[in-house]
DNA sequence: AAATATTATCGTAATATTGCAATATTAAAT
DNA sequence: ATTTAATATTGCAATATTACGATAATATTT
């Protein structure tokens, strides 16, 4: 197989899982915090930030991309990434919220 | 390939890499949500559930539970499976912690 | 227009993931 | 001791991911 049953859990589910999915690789991660150091969004340096190849880069940023946690912008002959901040609130928010219902509970639990 | 190469990255990096990549499957948020749910944590009946089979359940199970995001313990002919609230916190922070970078700059960004 | 710089895409190899049937393991109940 | 119930493991097929070299596309600069 290799493909996930994604048709039989909710929306809201898949929505989390494809945002983690896509934040479950070091180097996007790497590439987030990046994007967060940097301050201006002219970030045509990333590949050499990263000990990766460029088109295993681009294909990173692609990922992020189609994840919707980040935008791109063609500025030129750079491209200017940028993080959606909608996206870390969500993930916050969700992580959050789980952690919140776990501590409103007796601790009768593990 | 189809390996990480995680050595390049930081253990910050890549402890958050494995925690998102563990949840970044619907099945598997199902389960913490499942898990989240349910009062008791006598939780034998996750597989009833999921739209899966026993044994893609179980499997799916143990990637949580190597990834740290939750404890198993051994009770009888049930096993009791929680979420490990520091985890849970641990991801809060850090999403909560890029947003508010975000938040923190100038909006001449994308 | 030609050279340069930057990012994307294609092709491909190695490895990982997903899912399930069959089977094994484990412990409680009869 | 045998059955029953719950979970884990094994083995396998289909697909996805990761990584990179080669090449293409795009825009700036000279």
């Amino acid at each position: 197989m290799g493909a996930s049953k994604t048709d039989h859990f909710t929306d809201k589910q898949n929505e989390i899982a494809i945002l983690a999915k896509a934040l479950g690789h070091p180097a996007r991660i790497a590439i987030i915090e990046y994007l967060l150091k940097v301050d201006t969004c002219i970030c045509g340096d990333i590949v050499n930030e990263l000990p990766l190849a460029q088109p295993t880069v681009s294909q990173h940023l692609k990922e992020l991309k189609n994840a919707g946690i980040i935008k791109g912008d063609i500025d030129g002959n750079t491209i200017c990434y940028c993080i959606d901040e909608k996206v870390m609130h969500k993930l916050q928010n969700y992580f959050g919220n789980v952690h919140t219902k776990m501590e409103n509970r007796k601790k009768n639990c593990c």
